[in-house]
DNA sequence: CTGAAAGCGCTTACAG
DNA sequence: CTGAAAGCGCTTACAG
């Protein structure tokens, strides 16, 4: 099973030095090294006589790359429930590694003692093995992403992430320009008060969804008041509830969840009102992968295929330093769906 | 970036020779090493002070094992069409890999000079940068499948699979069980004459089907004559084609794919049967994971998650030498559905 | 029970 | 334009 040739028997066929093939095949001829046309043909004739391709595990370890890049992700990648939110994600990335010649490492054993999936275990990174990993995952760790950043490790988040004391690379979405687009429709059928339900917590994704509603509401004229925005967990969200903010005038909603979309939905139904009709819903996002649409909710999709492609490309253009510098940041644009529910404000 | 603890380090630290560190922290420690309990506890708490983790490339460089497992796939891995098929393979790999302390690489740059997906590209294993590989896919090459096992690179099929002039490993699903539990089901309705559709060519999976309706039919006592099987794409199950099958007595058929079942049930409806009233169809796997099932097909599914498990264990169980000597075989049982594409034979 | 040393197959300054 | 040599961080016979 060790019967592949190596460098040196490349460099003895071809009657140079391991030094000389390791320019030619990676490559690397021009950058400091010169090599002669007729010598690098020698070289690579020497290549595929013997059939070389070089060791990963010894490229790595000699410092140079082994095109390799890692995955993590702070949840399962394939998890139980949620079946496929990742999915979409590896398609792009699949895709797009392929093209550009690099494989594509699952960080699977990543459990640190204390049970939370995990980039540093007994201080150490493992991310190291590859050249370069994209990162995913709602639970991100800031403390973690700022040391990787600090030590300057080559990586890309898939999704906005602010990490406190630093900067760093990542491929988002842009809720902002999708929340508001949702807004002007509403505001185009004739809505004048729309509230914002978001989940508890700021998470970056929630944050962007607020900003796009008061840029929204600012672009539209619309009202904005301490009522305008509320953070409340699904079981919060109350037929009583629901029955307050009817009470306060508004007649729709941007929210954020497909789990809180349905609380409201089922809230109204409850009180005797149907949506669209006596009050409209958008959602800000996509229901997870393991519901229906039941409701055919207006919503935004975000395009996870084409974010997994940017993603790997960003990482290539760090890894070849070309954007070695400063992180670099992008973000791309939601798609608005039309469902059934949104409608003109009823008029009782 | 290049600040981690070395072997040597925590070697210096615990006052012990490189050589033992490498012994208690890959736990070769009673193999043909040995070291004292006192020492043994002087290493780790050399290692925790450290935050010391080996070196991945420079451990499988060295000839050990780098505690990564390799996947490789025929076709792309995260395709665009059949959305997930291999999905529920991949969740049980990851839990299991997980579970055993294992990375997964996926190997997305594999397309060989004819733009095929090969394990050998100029002659040269490219799996050989993970300690063995899980492989799955339809439309395998033999040829290469023999060369890995001769060469003696640890890995396992998903699929049961044979291979001219040896063996090889594999954790399949058992059709031949299934598809005779159909014909038993259906005989039990009062079926006496079925017929067995198949796709053509003579891959492995398809084999088994055909073995399976064979013995079924012994079991049951079912005559088997020349029109019993027949081997069709989907588009030659014309209504003419179901109108001779029909002529010739057949109540009932076992067909293997989704598409040909469906071609089938058309035509059928075509020339003016019902299935199950007039016809009785039991598809011999499961439908294509972007198809919905729509007719509620009686059929049977595969336990792809738990192959997944089974095969990564099998994998690591020849890592571990425990397998070394022969290669493992496997056979999961499938799970019938009831559906309601079958139904006692029509009596006119 | 433990250590000194060779070697895995590369890359990369450093000389020429 | 090219070569000799050190070194990456491990594992593994081989001595003791």
């Amino acid at each position: 099973m060790k019967n592949r040739a190596r460098l040196t028997d490349v460099a003895r066929l071809a009657g140079v030095s391991t030094a000389t093939v390791s320019a030619v095949v990676t490559n690397s001829v021009g950058t400091n090294i010169r090599v002669s046309a007729e010598t690098r043909q020698r070289v690579w004739d020497a290549v595929a006589q013997w059939g070389y391709v070089a060791n990963a595990a010894a490229r790595t370890l000699a410092g140079g790359k082994n095109c390799i890049l890692g995955i993590f992700t702070y949840e399962p990648i394939f998890p139980f429930q949620h079946n496929d939110f990742f999915y979409p994600f590896l398609v792009g990335m699949e895709k797009e590694a392929e093209a550009l010649g690099y494989h594509l490492l699952l960080f699977t054993n990543v459990m640190n003692a204390n049970g939370l999936r995990s980039i540093y275990r007994d201080d150490t990174n493992l991310l190291m093995m590859v050249d370069g990993s994209i990162l995913l995952g709602l639970n991100d760790n800031k403390e973690e992403l700022r040391r990787l950043q600090q030590e300057g490790y080559p990586f890309v988040y898939v999704g906005r992430r602010e990490v406190p004391g630093t900067e760093i690379s990542y491929v988002g979405c842009d809720y902002a320009a999708a929340t508001r687009e949702l807004i002007c429709r509403m505001v185009n059928l004739g809505h004048r008060r729309l509230i914002f339900i978001g989940v508890p917590g700021r998470m970056e994704g929630s944050i962007d969804r607020e900003n796009g509603f008061l840029q929204g509401c600012r672009d539209c004229d619309l009202p904005v008041d301490p009522h305008s925005i509320v953070r409340l967990p699904p079981n919060a969200i109350t037929p009583g509830f629901m029955q307050e903010q009817l009470d306060l005038g508004f007649t729709g909603a941007l929210i954020e969840m497909d789990d809180q979309c349905q609380a409201a939905f089922l809230s109204l139904q409850t009180i005797g009102r149907t949506v669209p009709q006596d009050f409209s819903i958008a959602m800000l996002g996509q229901p997870h992968s393991d519901w229906e649409n039941s409701q055919d909710w207006t919503m935004f999709i975000m395009p996870r295929q084409e974010m997994g492609i940017q993603a790997v490309r960003m990482l290539i253009r760090r890894l070849s330093g070309v954007a070695e510098e400063k992180p670099e940041t992008m973000l791309l644009a939601a798609k608005v769906v039309e469902g059934k529910t949104i409608a003109p404000p009823s008029m009782r």
